[in-house]
RNA sequence: GGGGAUGUGGCGGAAUGGUAGACGCUGCGGACUUAAAAUCCGCUGCUAGCAAUAGCGUGCGGGUUCAAGUCCCGCCAUCCCCA
């Protein structure tokens, strides 16, 4: 008898035979169509986890699947390797950041490959690498050469834990950091931005060719960039030569505008404040400082305002409005001041009602019943009133009409505004690519030569934990200007991890170039991705900031496409059973219970709470991979992960899933090797049994190339090679021609999925050359053709029974067979047929009275 | 508050408007074994019935249709994004 399935010595023998044949090497026959399958790239933490199992697995099944289809394909790997946590790890550890990181690669390059997933490493980027971040602060410069990057002083994101800012995509709902969770503060410093906010329209408008995304990751994008139309006004301040502008949705309602509000920190600000309230309002522009972002705006805050003592004028009706400051109001957003409509603005009602400002109603749904007092904001459109020329008008008409008369009095005119900022993009830490600008007194920011890139972050440096460690370093920061040569310095800050991995996709194609950032033609080849694959997580952050790189670096240096992933796949996240005790709210590792199917605390013998959730270190709920590899092998790992959940969904982590994955395999594997040695003889004409085979076998091949079409639909893929299985274990006719078939494509269809358990049979099967350069199977639509069909019998639409029909028969045929039928004639007896219906090759209707 | 997604057995999940629950897990029963593991076979939506069978059943309430998990209208719950 055959060997047992040992997926241990088997996964190891195939991983290195297939290093051996280069099998996973990127294909250069330009004469197949090219599929560049990628995952997002991960951070070396050190240690694989279920999330990377995942996305791995889906990436190298699609990548396989189309080998076998005849693409060339590239399934490149890479490391996102510049960021904190090495830092941090040298501030705990005093081990050097790249020494950490570069351990931590390695070790995760190996656990990869156990997973038996065929990257193909001559295209491996690390970007932590000066071969990879030369072309980071290459791309810098491009921007910066662009008018792109420029310095501004503003009040940013400040991570306390971390130190370092953050861009506004970095930091939560509830004002915390993506990174380190702590309360974000508010601090004015002099910083590096990349103007996103030039490409905003591109970005929004291009969405609509991103067919391949999921609806809802197009639909954040959209709302994250927040273009919005409406009309840019002024409002002079009155004993002043100065205007506050405003921008506003709601230009129809200028003639309700009873008072204009500031954010504390405009420059206005003093100017307007009279000496009465002057000092009032220096104690409110100092608290205000302090509160962050999210504080000040947040729906459920109160809105605080104070009156400046100074008044403008409503430009439309000449009525003097006065002048507040207010902490809603942020400086950083659009032109640092608002208009306030009361009458026609829920949260413009509230803020007058509470500081005594007057309401003026400009807009009623029916002009009959104008006059009486509002009880709250009426924000519907409407019929203007109180508006001089435009009175009667509907509001929606309005709109323009003012614009346009604002236009031509001078104060106003037509304007687009997004919600989006530009990208902060310095961080105060060593562990990150240096920004290529040396500081001259006489030349300003100057970008250092090309030629003598990259800036190299120096090795000599001490971690503190306070403050950037390169600005400490002297030696490092004094340099002569590269335009001048007097003495200069350089810059101290280092890039955002997020610039990183915001063009790694445009390396990997041309990953070992030293002259370019890479190579034109070999580049517009390869590109756009074609099929992405990661974590929802980056809808936004990763997403937006690849997009955006893209076309700057398609106007710069002439791509050929304005979009870099074609279509994507946001993989669920992986769930493991969790285990809290709900009155003390700690959580318990399942190794510590004594009884899993009532679980009971071991500390205090009560009972516990059984749910999923995210596996994580906290929640001592995680699955490590590594020992799941040793127990059951790899294909099983992959075999379950596919098949469990569909890819988008949230995965459940389950022991006895997994053991039924390692069971279908040891059948595969038996069926399969049971089967070897057996005399395959040609007989002339198929029997049924043969006929039945066949037709599974095509009937899987249809349905599996299927599921994998697109949609990636990877569970019901593994369902279909079950039944396939189960139906080759059934049949009985082993010496068929047919079931030998049936077999070889049983192991071919399991290739991408199950790839060392697929290979060592295709051998066993014969075969000199490996299974992945196998083609895959075409589906023989003859084979799928049926003698009889079962033909389902309804009485008014309820299920009644089903019969054996010839698949030829016509309609008036199946009516005849199925009123012949005992079910019919039981459920029709005594009752009168109205209506027939008939549906061919599947059922007949009948519609009776009562 | 606005927008989006989801809701199907004990569980994960299948179902071009046409037999709801494929495939798998769990559970129960059986075979093999001195015994166990492994493996194999059968049953497993709910209710009633020995059974054949019947009724009910895809979050809730309506509607369209010969026929609705699927299409339309209105709710509810959970999750996500934006305010």
């Amino acid at each position: 008898m055959e060997a047992r399935y040992t997926p241990a010595d088997l996964e190891a023998k195939w991983q290195q035979d297939w290093v051996n044949q280069g099998l996973a090497q990127t294909s250069t026959d330009t004469s197949k169509p090219k599929f560049y399958a990628l995952s997002m790239f991960p951070y070396p933490s050190g240690n694989l986890h279920m999330g990377h199992v995942r996305v791995y697995t889906i990436v190298d099944a699609i990548a396989r699947l189309k080998k076998m289809q005849g693409y060339r394909v590239l399934n490149p790997m890479g490391w996102d390797a510049f960021g904190l946590p090495a830092e941090n790890a040298a501030i705990a550890r005093g081990i050097h950041p790249a020494k950490w990181t570069y351990q931590n690669i390695d070790q995760m390059r190996d656990q990869l490959k156990r997973l038996g997933i065929g990257f193909d490493w001559e295209k491996e980027v690390a970007t932590c690498s000066p071969d990879y971040y030369k072309w980071t602060q290459w791309a810098f410069l491009q921007f910066f050469e662009a008018g792109l990057a420029y310095q501004k002083e503003s009040a940013v994101n400040w991570d306390p834990i971390d130190q370092t800012v953050l861009a506004n995509e970095q930091v939560d709902s509830e004002g915390k950091s993506w990174r380190s969770g702590a309360k974000v503060e508010r601090k004015l410093l002099r910083q590096w931005f990349l103007k996103i906010t030039d490409y905003a329209d591109q970005l929004l408008d291009d969405l609509n060719q991103l067919d391949g995304w999921p609806e809802r990751v197009k639909l954040m994008q959209a709302n994250w960039i927040g273009r919005s139309t409406g009309a840019y006004l002024e409002f002079p301040i009155v004993g002043s030569d100065e205007k506050i502008g405003v921008f506003t949705t709601r230009p129809d309602t200028a003639y309700g505008v009873t008072y204009v509000v500031l954010a504390p920190e405009h420059p206005l600000t003093a100017k307007v404040t009279t000496a009465d309230r002057r000092e009032a309002v220096e104690t409110f522009v100092a608290e205000v400082g302090e509160q962050s972002e999210i504080d000040r705006t947040a729906e459920d805050k109160p809105k605080r305002g104070i009156p400046t003592g100074g008044t403008a004028m409503n430009s439309f009706n000449g009525e003097e409005i006065p002048i507040l400051i207010a902490d809603y109001v942020l400086y950083e957003y659009g032109t640092g001041a608002v208009m306030g409509v009361p009458a026609h603005d829920t949260r413009d009602f509230k803020f007058a009602k509470e500081n005594g400002l007057p309401i003026k109603v400009v807009i009623v749904e029916d002009e009959a019943i104008d006059g009486h007092e509002l009880t709250e904001a009426f924000t519907e459109p409407g019929i203007l009133v109180n508006s001089a020329n435009f009175n009667g008008m509907n509001s929606e008409k309005a709109k323009q009409a003012i614009i346009n008369y604002a236009e031509d009095e001078g104060y106003g005119k037509a304007r687009v505004q997004y919600r989006l900022r530009d990208w902060l993009i310095s961080r105060q830490r060593y562990w990150g690519a240096p920004i290529p600008i040396v500081h001259c007194g006489d030349c300003g920011a100057v970008p250092v030569p090309a030629d003598q890139l990259p800036v190299e972050l120096p090795e000599d440096v001490e971690f503190s934990g306070k403050g950037s460690p390169l600005a400490q370093l002297e030696s490092w920061v004094n340099v002569p200007c590269p335009t001048c040569g007097k003495p200069a310095k350089r810059e101290t800050d280092t890039m955002d991890t997020f610039i990183d991995s915001s063009w790694y996709f445009l390396r990997y194609p041309d990953a070992t170039n030293e002259n370019a950032i890479f190579d034109l033609d070999t580049i517009n080849d390869w590109m756009p991705v074609d099929q992405y694959v990661g974590g929802i997580e980056h809808a936004i952050l990763h997403l937006l900031y690849s997009r955006f790189f893209t076309k700057v670096l398609r106007d710069r240096l002439g791509l050929k496409f304005d979009e870099p992933f074609t279509r994507l796949l946001t993989q669920g996240m992986v769930q493991g059973k969790t285990y809290k005790n709900p009155r003390t709210g700690k959580y318990v590792p399942a190794p510590e219970i004594a009884d899993l199917s009532e679980p009971i605390d071991p500390e205090t013998g009560e009972a516990l709470e059984v749910f999923y959730e995210k596996m994580s270190k906290s929640k001592l709920n995680g699955v490590d991979p590594l020992q799941v590899l040793e127990k059951y092998g790899a294909d099983t790992a992959r075999m379950f992960v596919l098949f469990k959940a569909p890819p988008e969904k949230d995965l459940e982590w389950d022991d006895s899933d997994v053991e039924g994955q390692y069971r279908f395999l040891g059948r595969v594997w038996r069926l399969v090797t049971g089967f070897l040695g057996t005399e395959t003889i040609t007989a002339g004409e198929l029997s049924k049994a043969e006929k039945d085979v066949r037709r599974a076998v095509h009937t899987a091949i249809a349905e599996v190339s299927d599921d994998m079409q697109g949609e990636y639909q990877f569970n019901t893929a593994i369902s279909e090679l079950m039944k396939l299985s189960n139906a080759l274990t059934d049949a009985d006719c082993i010496t068929s021609p047919v079931y030998r078939e049936g077999i070889e494509t049983l192991v071919k269809l399991l290739a991408p999925f199950a790839p060392h358990l697929a290979d060592e049979l295709w051998q066993q099967l014969g075969n000199s050359e490996s299974v992945h350069l196998a083609s895959w199977p075409i589906v023989d639509q003859s084979a799928l053709v049926v003698d009889e069909i079962t033909l389902v019998i309804q009485v008014n639409g309820k299920f009644r029974g089903k019969l054996q029909a010839p698949a030829t028969a016509d309609k008036a045929e199946l009516e005849r067979l199925a009123l012949a039928s005992e079910v019919a004639q039981k459920h029709l007896e005594g009752k009168e047929i109205k209506k027939t219906i008939v549906v061919p090759q599947k059922l007949v209707n009948f519609v009776v009275a009562g």
